[in-house]
DNA sequence: GTGCCTCGAGTTCC
DNA sequence: CTCGAGGCAC
């Protein structure tokens, strides 16, 4: 019986079938527990997997020894899929970051040029304290609350209304608000709340947090909503999402309307105008910050003025009429225990180091990027020194930070205790790797491994990216597991192409894949039904699944949608010689892509072992041509527009953003090709050849008439 | 040629 | 999130 858990499924009888159910029944519970209610699991998704189907074979084999407590008949079994995903109406952005003073005058500088507003002009912002916790969206239609959505990618969250429910300052209902109105805050846990959450976790034997922000994490992403409500959950709203009407015209009054419907609303926030009032403010914050009884970690300064926030709009991250002031980073000494180093997709060698592990607010760092081979030397980019020059050895002691309250770097080294045989780091030459030869391109910052393909550590990164989210995105197939398959030599999948034809190229495929850990027929069938359905894919996915150099989601959207479908984006990197010919120009003429780019994706096309492995793949794909983002009714979409001369009314990027939202290309100069030419007082040269030409030209009244119409 | 601005690539920890 | 580099406007 004790080996009972290591006898093959098919092969127990019918009492060792009974017992092996009851023992996984429990297990299983205890499992989904520790998972979901301790956010502590002890056994891995794998393990737990596997558990999952040996219980669902043998009931399989004995329906009549199926138990009430069955796991089979639990429902929400996999981690991932606990919450819905919610698609935010209206996108949840980060906030840009300033460091000092100077940044913060740039801010309101970049917001009056923006607006074509001189440095004298009034310009008035508000400013608050930063929470730390985790954003949400609370959605109320008629008065009521009915979805409750996390941040996640900022397109997308999680849907926690029942948690989000039991948070005493979320009201369930608010009188006199628009029809629809989407609320966004902070959700966050005191101190006080904090330590007792703390202490009762020890008393129970539990979980204990590593700060306020993971504890407030932790407890809204409760699958069991009765855990939220006793965990002491709070809320300050400071924005909106969609809403059906106005909340008002500022910024500072829509967060008064949003107190007098009931939300808790930051007691520190107020308005400033200008920069120094922006700072002094930030100061007086800063020195509350330790008896405010809840963490912060910076301030947030946003355009008071409602239509100005509109004109100024959004960069392609953040908003250009908010950033956040952060506080100074906290600092901890530590030992730096080793240097290693990691070949990226490109082949890029990047340093880490590995440090005795320490608490940097509140999170446990035993890693920390250094960048590349100047860095550790102690130069930056230009030859300037850095860290006072000093380079950083093993065996160091120093000092570390969490660069944005994220990504742990090296401030500083303590010479004083630098071992005496410590010597300076001696940068590889060659690849960790594959040993292919590290060569260092002049006046680049980065170290490179000529290996290419033959690397196995470029290959690894390489189908990494493959299945990433904006490439392929194969439901159960990702970076992990690419890996596990890429050193599996009973199913190597060494290319993308591999990928695709894993299930037709060996018919004991499936027989293989079971005995891998936690794998059995269904998983098997369930990742090739995934990687079924993704050979029909859209084109902009391929070009940035292939992964070549410079070629970024964003450039592999633009050249997709020039080129339209495969055949002629295939075509023309064929027929593409860098440096001269219709098809390179035609490729450097399409916006956003210039020589770097294109050199990168026509030697990627002209690569004997590049393109093989290129045609491989695309034989067993069925790939979706692309249009051009249909703007409908917008008069200008698809036409290209040249701005020139003297803007009266809105400033060149202003009148570039709208116009590109509107669907239509901006250019610089006036050629055959431009449709139109919105020329305001002391237009010259470009005038002048529109006439020529005999391209429309229209003045900014006429412009924005034109516009006003969309 | 210089100086933005944005994107790409690499990074950590939960 | 940050840095470096590419693209492009001035």
């Amino acid at each position: 019986m004790a080996d009972l858990a290591r006898k093959d499924a098919d092969k127990l009888d019918e009492d060792e079938a009974r017992a092996e159910l009851a023992r996984l029944a429990d297990l299983l519970a205890k499992a989904n527990t520790a998972y979901h209610a301790e956010d502590a699991p002890f056994i891995s998704d794998a393990e737990y997997d596997a558990a999952k189907q040996r219980n669902a074979r043998i009931e399989a084999r004995f329906p009549g020894l199926k138990r009430e407590d069955s796991p089979s008949e639990q429902v929400g079994a996999a981690p991932s899929e606990a919450f819905a995903k919610v698609r935010h109406r209206v996108k949840m952005l980060s906030l840009g970051n300033a460091f000092d003073d100077d940044d913060v005058r740039e801010f309101d500088g970049r917001v009056r040029s923006f607006l074509g507003l001189g440095p004298d002009a009034p310009m008035t912002y508000t400013a608050e304290p930063k929470i730390d916790g985790l954003s949400l969206n609370l959605r109320y239609e008629n008065g009521l609350l009915v979805e409750a959505a996390t941040r996640g990618d900022g397109a997308e969250g999680e849907n926690v209304t029942a948690n989000a429910r039991t948070i005493d300052d979320i009201p369930q209902r608010i009188d006199g608000a628009p029809d629809v109105l989407e609320v966004r805050g902070e959700v966050y846990m005191s101190h006080a709340d904090f330590a007792a959450l703390n202490e009762r976790q020890t008393e129970r034997g539990g979980k204990t947090f590593a700060n306020p922000r993971n504890a407030a994490a932790g407890s809204l992403r409760q699958l069991d909503s009765r855990i939220t409500a006793e965990r002491p959950l709070r809320f300050f709203a400071y924005a909106w999402g969609e809403v059906s009407e106005p909340l008002a015209d500022t910024q500072m009054s829509a967060i008064g309307r949003l107190a007098a419907l009931g939300f808790s609303t930051n007691p520190l926030t107020a308005t400033v105008d200008g920069p120094d009032a922006m700072i002094a403010h930030y100061e007086m914050i800063a020195e509350q910050r330790a008896t405010l009884g809840y963490d912060i970690d910076g301030v947030v300064y946003k355009v008071n003025d409602l239509a100005l926030q509109e004109r100024l709009g959004f960069r392609s991250t953040t908003p250009r009429w908010a950033t956040a002031h952060k506080f100074p980073a906290e600092l901890a000494w530590t030992w730096l225990d080793a240097i290693d180093i990691q070949v990226g997709r490109t082949g890029a060698l990047s340093p880490v180091a590995r440090l005795t592990p320490v608490t940097v607010g509140g999170v446990v760092v035993s890693n920390a990027t250094l960048h590349n081979e100047d860095y550790i030397a102690g130069r930056d980019s230009n030859g300037q020194e850095i860290r006072g020059g000093k380079d950083i050895r093993v065996g160091d002691w120093v000092q570390v930070y969490r660069a944005g309250d994220v990504i742990p770097k090296i401030a500083d080294v303590d010479l004083d205790k630098r071992p005496g045989d410590a010597v300076p780091y001696a940068f590889p030459e060659t690849c960790p790797d594959c040993g292919s030869e590290a060569i260092r391109e002049p006046g680049d910052a980065v170290r490179r491994c000529t290996g290419g393909l033959i690397c196995p550590a470029q290959a690894v990164e390489k189908l990494k990216h493959f299945v990433s989210r904006a490439a392929f995105d194969i439901e159960g197939l990702g970076a992990k597991q690419v890996e596990a398959f890429y050193h599996d030599e009973s199913l190597p999948v060494k290319e993308p192409a591999d990928i695709f034809t894993l299930q037709a190229r060996d018919a004991e495929t499936i027989a293989k894949l079971k005995n891998r850990d936690g794998w059995g027929e269904k998983s098997a069938a369930n990742l090739f039904a995934a990687i079924d359905e993704r050979r029909r894919i859209e084109l902009n996915r391929v070009i940035f699944a292939l992964g070549i150099r410079h070629v970024g989601e964003n450039a592999a959207n633009l050249i997709a949608r020039h080129y339209g479908d495969w055949a002629t984006f295939e075509a023309a990197m064929t027929e593409a010689t860098p440096g001269d010919g219709a098809a390179w120009d035609e490729l450097l003429n399409i916006d956003g892509v210039g020589a770097v780019m294109a050199t990168s994706l026509v030697t990627t096309f002209h690569q004997e072992r590049e393109r093989a492995s290129i045609d491989r793949l695309v034989a067993e794909l069925d790939i979706q041509p692309v249009e051009a983002p249909s703007t409908e009714g917008s008069p200008v979409a698809g036409k290209i527009v040249v701005f020139t001369g003297t803007l009266e009314k809105m400033t060149r990027a202003e009148a570039k953003a709208t116009a590109e939202r509107l669907g239509a290309k901006v250019s610089g100069s006036v050629s055959a090709k431009t449709d139109l030419v919105v020329a305001g007082p002391g237009a010259g040269s470009k005038a002048k050849k529109a006439e020529e030409l005999g391209v429309e030209m229209i003045d900014e009244d006429g412009w924005l008439a034109l516009i006003g119409e969309a």
